[in-house]
DNA sequence: ATTATCTATAGATCTATAGATAATGC
DNA sequence: ATTATCTATAGATCTATAGATAATGC
């Protein structure tokens, strides 16, 4: 019953620190001080930092794929396309510290690098069929050209947007990151789709518009 | 004469392995060794790592800045937006190794952040003026919101594309990009922008599309 | 005299393990 | 008996400096 407790424990603590103050600057005797546990304890649950972080990953790979499904036996809608953004943008949140040491994490452990890839290219096999579906639904008008490349520009801005928030407009003094500042970011992916919609669905698609609007701080 | 020679090796050098295996895979005692001189010397032209990686940072920053500048007395053509796009990716390489530890590095040196921070802005004005150029030259149709959202999106897009290119795109066996993958860039962008052009400048936009387009490997 | 370089090293981490001890489940 | 935990530590780096020596420019 306590069987999982502390290595789970650890899990915890490691995501939240990895997220506080990057992977790079946490080291295992870091996670264990936190926890107050012995380092000695920490590595009788896990080889090494590695693995932690090669288990949090599996978690991040199993809530994208579980958000990126498509609906069965019925056309998509634009409130699908709300929900795939909120929980997109929710789950890379989540999970933040993953992206901002991605070539490094890549870099240590093969397995890692070969399983994201693989999500990766699964997210764009998705994207690109949600789109096409909307576009089937009447809702875009684009080419699967169009399509194509539509589909690998959401997906980055998408994972370099918080990215873009903490090196680009995140004040030097303040070190929060706002929910409206994130919540920009799906206004900007909407920027995207945007000029492929159709006249009917642009009607319907401005107040979401209106709603994730949120100017940026700076001198901008 | 001689004077300032080991100093610019030591940048050389430093940029060059930065870029290689990135700079955290990159120690002081790395770069000596690399030019074969002791890691004493190395201090005595350097406080440190930091102060390598500022000095590198002014000469990217000086790059940007200077590709950036608009025409003056004459309206924006598309063989002038060409050479922007060409230019900047080309800038971007040269100094790769920032963006993928940019978060890092500028949690290490507030000089760096307050610096990047407003050479990213002054890019993104830029941006907005180089895109309002081209709808005032006639070759875009756009509202200055759809110019804004415009403007950070391709610069997030630039920023990002080689760090996709090496954890989405690049095979694990293989280790080098190919110049057709970081052109791939430049088609993603225009892939942006594209949606905005007149009928007029869409017809000489065509030629440029195909250049630059190349399929993106994996199971895509 | 000043500038450039080297040798040697102290001090600070961090990783990962061995070996001892405590707690738990039959 | 097995599982969980702790203490202590060896070994590997890396940073950054002190102090000695070599090279250079007047």
């Amino acid at each position: 019953m306590a069987k999982l407790k502390t290595r789970d424990r650890i899990l915890h603590a490691s995501l939240e620190l990895f997220n506080e103050v990057g992977e790079r600057n946490v080291t295992t005797n870091h996670i264990a001080a936190d926890l107050g546990i012995s380092p000695g304890n920490l590595y009788y649950h896990f080889r090494n930092k590695q693995q932690i972080i090669y288990e949090l990953y599996l978690g991040y790979e199993a809530e994208i794929k579980q958000i990126l499904k498509l609906p069965e036996g019925r056309p998509l809608t634009l409130e699908d396309k709300r929900g795939y953004l909120e929980n997109i943008f929710e789950g890379i949140w989540r999970f933040r510290f993953f992206h901002r040491d991605l070539e490094h994490l890549l870099d240590c452990d093969p397995q890692l690098r070969a399983g994201y890839r693989a999500l990766a290219q699964h997210c764009l096999v998705q994207g690109r069929a949600i789109y096409q579906g909307l576009v089937e639904a009447g809702y875009l008008k684009a080419s699967p050209e169009e399509v194509e490349a539509l589909a690998y520009n959401s997906w980055i801005i998408m994972t370099s947007w918080v990215g873009f928030l903490r090196t680009v407009v995140q004040e030097e003094g303040d070190p929060t990151l706002t929910s409206d500042m994130i919540r920009r970011g799906i206004y900007q992916i909407m920027a995207l789709e945007r000029v492929f919609l159709t006249e009917f669905a642009r009607e319907q698609f401005r107040p979401m518009e209106e709603e994730f609007f949120a100017p940026i701080g700076g001198e901008l």
